[in-house]
DNA sequence: GAATTCATGTAACTTGTTACATGATTTA
DNA sequence: TAAATCATGTAACAAGTTACATGAATTC
């Protein structure tokens, strides 16, 4: 329960539809909140039969119309308790499929975890770029048409991903020459 | 599904419990992968019924039965066929709280979230403390029961937490540091 | 003329969480 | 004697994924 929040956070900055909030959340949620389009949208028709939120349909000529959903007096409310009410474990479950399999990897030959790894070292380094850019964004735009205040924490956060993917990426290369290693040391020692 | 993956792995090992289970993913797969315990029953029920493991029921005296799970030859193929085909993208969506929070952290007293970094940066300190003692607990024991090939991938997934919990604790000064001066500037200029 | 973007959603299914229930043995 | 550990599960619910459907407008 906290999609549901998500959306009552965006729908506080300013009214959006439901197709906005995807793209939203697809580049700068994103790295720490996913949603599907489906999931969104039954979200927002519980949303609204709760009275949380509510919408307005848009229509303009040669376009599809919108639902144009905004947060109401009730939703303000129940978004300020739930962000108030911070979790005892602040630290997520995860579900991390790549690192479930490296972890049973004695299964598997040395050289598909080897490149298994190095594809991962590349995509940390595509989330860097995407990381990169989100920031430019920001500083470029964002600056003007949001409050300083918010462009300060979503900055915090940007830092945050920032570091991890870097780590991540200095994880990757240690991991590569540690499996060289043990690949040469194999030859050796067949 | 991927839990009912874990499972065969871990089956892969050694027969055991669902609660053998439940506290071999509690220290160590529990980085990556959480299960509760009534999860884990109704997989092994549902991987049971697919004939990919089965169970010997273990009567002792002054005991309670223990089912004691194996896995079949079709449940070694279907896990190796998994364990072979890793995903597109290796990064996992990420559900996070804390994060969303901070996202929506200019509707919160400066001083809150303050705080709540704080504990985060002592979560991640303790769990430093906690891969501390898995680590001990591997060079010590396991060496002897597991191959060393296995113990060779929990050090390079070890080394991956410990290099997280180090940048999340290092990003968390940063916060704190940026928000004692956020902090003062409002003294400054109210 | 084909693909992409905008825009909405339903249905079926799979996973994950929470609360509850039971009962023996072991340790503090 | 109370709490913790061992050991199993069911039921109800909440949340997430996948596949499908529709259709207009815009860009290549």
């Amino acid at each position: 329960m906290s999609l549901a929040q998500s959306i009552l956070g965006l729908l506080s900055y300013e009214p959006m539809t439901g197709y906005d909030m995807k793209r939203f959340m697809d580049n700068s949620l994103n790295f720490f909140w996913t949603a599907q389009a489906s999931q969104i949208y039954r979200e927002l028709s519980a949303l609204e039969k709760k009275g949380l939120i509510a919408h307005q349909l848009e229509t303009a000529e040669g376009r599809m119309d919108r639902k144009v959903y905004h947060i109401t007096e009730k939703g303000r409310e129940e978004f300020a308790r739930w962000l108030h009410d911070f979790p005892e474990t602040l630290t997520p479950s995860t579900r991390d499929e790549f690192s479930t399999k490296i972890f049973f990897g004695s299964q598997l030959p040395l050289e598909e975890i080897r490149f298994q790894i190095s594809r991962y070292i590349r995509e940390k380094e595509a989330e860097l770029k995407a990381i990169d850019y989100v920031d430019y964004v920001i500083g470029k735009y964002s600056q003007r048409i949001h409050r300083p205040e918010e462009v300060f924490f979503w900055n915090l956060l940007s830092k945050r991903n920032r570091i991890l993917a870097k780590s991540l990426i200095t994880w990757g290369q240690e991991c590569l020459t540690e499996i060289d290693q043990q690949i040469e040391a194999n030859h050796r020692d067949p």
